[in-house]
DNA sequence: TTGAAAGCGCTAACAA
DNA sequence: TTGTTAGCGCTTTCAA
């Protein structure tokens, strides 16, 4: 058999009405499973739907209801990243269990370069989704204010700076911040650095915020070092930066598990113990929390409920109803690096 | 402002016709770029454009052209391991950036439940997009088979037994396995184990077949433990299996990376030097490679030329051209693990 | 309970 | 170069 492949007109209504002996408007209703139809007239129906192999037309419908049933989660993270965040990956699950017990079908948009997102801001205007998630926007992100122009229904997961006025969830990575810069502070640790990351993103700015706060005084702005990405090469070289500043170092604030896994490896290699000569802690709980020796001590938020919550929220716009801000609580967990 | 937004309906090509004083045919061909249009007539069109906020409406297009302009990927990974596998991260990026530059948008969805399954069928089935590539199928995947039902141009990413006859891109697994368990033997390992994984994906199945071929008679059953899962953990947990097994073993072949650097923890645990008293080898030359102290020897997988190769293949079959199986290249990495 | 007919917004063939 | 017109396949009145 050739390569190509045939794709013979597909059956439409019309085919199935013909077969039944019915109207266009018996059929679309019995696939609608709506009601006023005879028993015999759906059984024909069906009948005829299974013999001429008929599958209705999504383009057709959308351009009559005027709805398309799907939501697009619009993914625009710097090419290593991708994946490589576990939060990701779970605020996509979430996404996708809560629309589809809604029946609405997820449609992941990633964008990789400008090309992509004017690309993807033509495939929200032209309807063919009904909202739209926004997740690792960055700060004055373009797809942010053009979503936001189309007027689709969305929310975003997190709250980057210069990001329009639209609903939005995210946790108080301030409040953790503190929370766990303080856990450390008292451990006794006297000389406390931070590794922060992806500053144009709320979430490392807002830690970044929270670590200085929690030190007050005490903050000692040469004991921190600053990597564009949540990643384990920046905590690796973070720490190796930290060690050479600053050697009697004895506790590190990393900005993401990630980035304390590779600082950790640092740490190690450069003879140190942890957590006895270094406290080390983390954000996200992310698997990597579990992989370190030892355990990492993390802030712990959850991914899955930053999916489920957007979800929610444009729902609850497509359906008129109220779409207020959400912010999630985080808890610390302690283990044994710090 | 109420939460309430109101979409009010949007303008259409009519109104942008009598905005203009112009026919809707003209302003059709100003839209779609076509030749044969004055001057004029494309300026008054663009300016009536930006008037009245016109945006087409894909629906109605796509209608007309029995065509979307987009391609599904597929991604049927189980929960656990979505996003923690980088190569699926390349994948949908090497998938998109060959889509990007022909001008098609892709649209990721995902699978996480029957319901998805469903669901998902019905996406394809509707004609919301032009073609599918999936990636990560199981053995009898059933949305393999509704995918080869459906009719839709496709691509496999890699190639499961019980799978469909359709175009895949793959590397050669078998090979691959083979060719680094030769060079485990070869630094003079005597008793040597691996920790299978995915034993119901093509890629795992192939492994494990590859390590087998590599030791002829030399095969000792008992020296393989199996995870169902990629996983760190699986790693962890198959070494300290196998050390239980034969406390002498003094090389491993780890199904993939993670499970790999899972693995090299359990053996630092255990007190055993790599390589020194165990040589281990992983597979997939991710990110994970380079994490673990020593580095892992490995073999690279050229994950995102797995993506931009299916979605060629797609392409092919929507222009009617040949789309041949392709069968990658690997190339063994050896790094300092064994 | 069913059928007939209008029309969603667009493209494309044909005529002018 | 432009306008007119006939659908694409479907839902949804309105009548019967």
């Amino acid at each position: 058999m050739p390569p190509t492949r045939t794709r013979n007109r597909r059956a439409t209504i019309n085919d199935v009405a013909s077969a039944a002996g019915l109207s266009r408007g018996t059929v679309s209703r019995v696939v609608n499973g709506e009601r006023y139809v005879s028993d015999e007239a759906r059984v024909a129906v069906e009948e005829a739907i299974a013999r001429v192999g008929y599958v209705r037309n999504s383009a057709a419908r959308n351009l009559v209801t005027q709805e398309s049933r799907a939501i697009a989660l619009i993914i625009h993270e710097p090419h290593s990243l991708l994946f490589e965040d576990p939060n990701i990956g779970s605020i996509l699950l979430g996404a996708n269990a809560v629309l589809s017990k809604a029946d609405y079908q997820l449609v992941s948009l990633i964008i990789d370069s400008d090309r992509d997102s004017r690309r993807v801001a033509d495939y929200l205007r032209g309807g063919l989704v009904d909202g739209a998630v926004i997740v690792s926007a960055r700060a004055s992100d373009p797809i942010a204010s053009a979503v936001r122009d189309i007027g689709v229904p969305a929310a975003f997961v997190g709250h980057p700076p210069g990001t329009p006025d639209l609903p939005y969830v995210a946790i108080d990575n301030v409040a953790a911040a503190r929370a766990i810069t303080q856990r450390l502070i008292g451990t006794g640790r006297r000389r406390i650095g931070m590794i922060a990351s992806a500053m144009d993103r709320d979430s490392g700015h807002d830690r970044f915020t929270g670590f200085r706060d929690a030190l007050g005084g005490r903050f000692d702005a040469s004991l921190v070092v600053e990597y564009p990405l949540y990643t384990y090469a920046a905590g690796l070289e973070g720490m190796q930066e930290l060690l050479r500043r600053c050697p009697e170092i004895d506790g590190v604030f990393a900005a993401s598990d990630a980035v304390a896994a590779g600082a950790m490896t640092a740490l190690q290699e450069s003879g140190r113990k942890v957590p006895d000569d270094v406290g080390i802690v983390g954000f996200d709980d992310s698997s990597w929390a579990l992989r370190t020796r030892p355990q990492l001590s993390t802030v712990k938020q959850p991914a899955d409920l930053l999916g489920s919550t957007a979800a929610e929220l444009v729902l609850a716009q497509i359906r008129g109803l109220p779409s207020p801000v959400q912010v999630l609580d985080t808890t610390v967990v302690w283990r044994d690096s710090a």
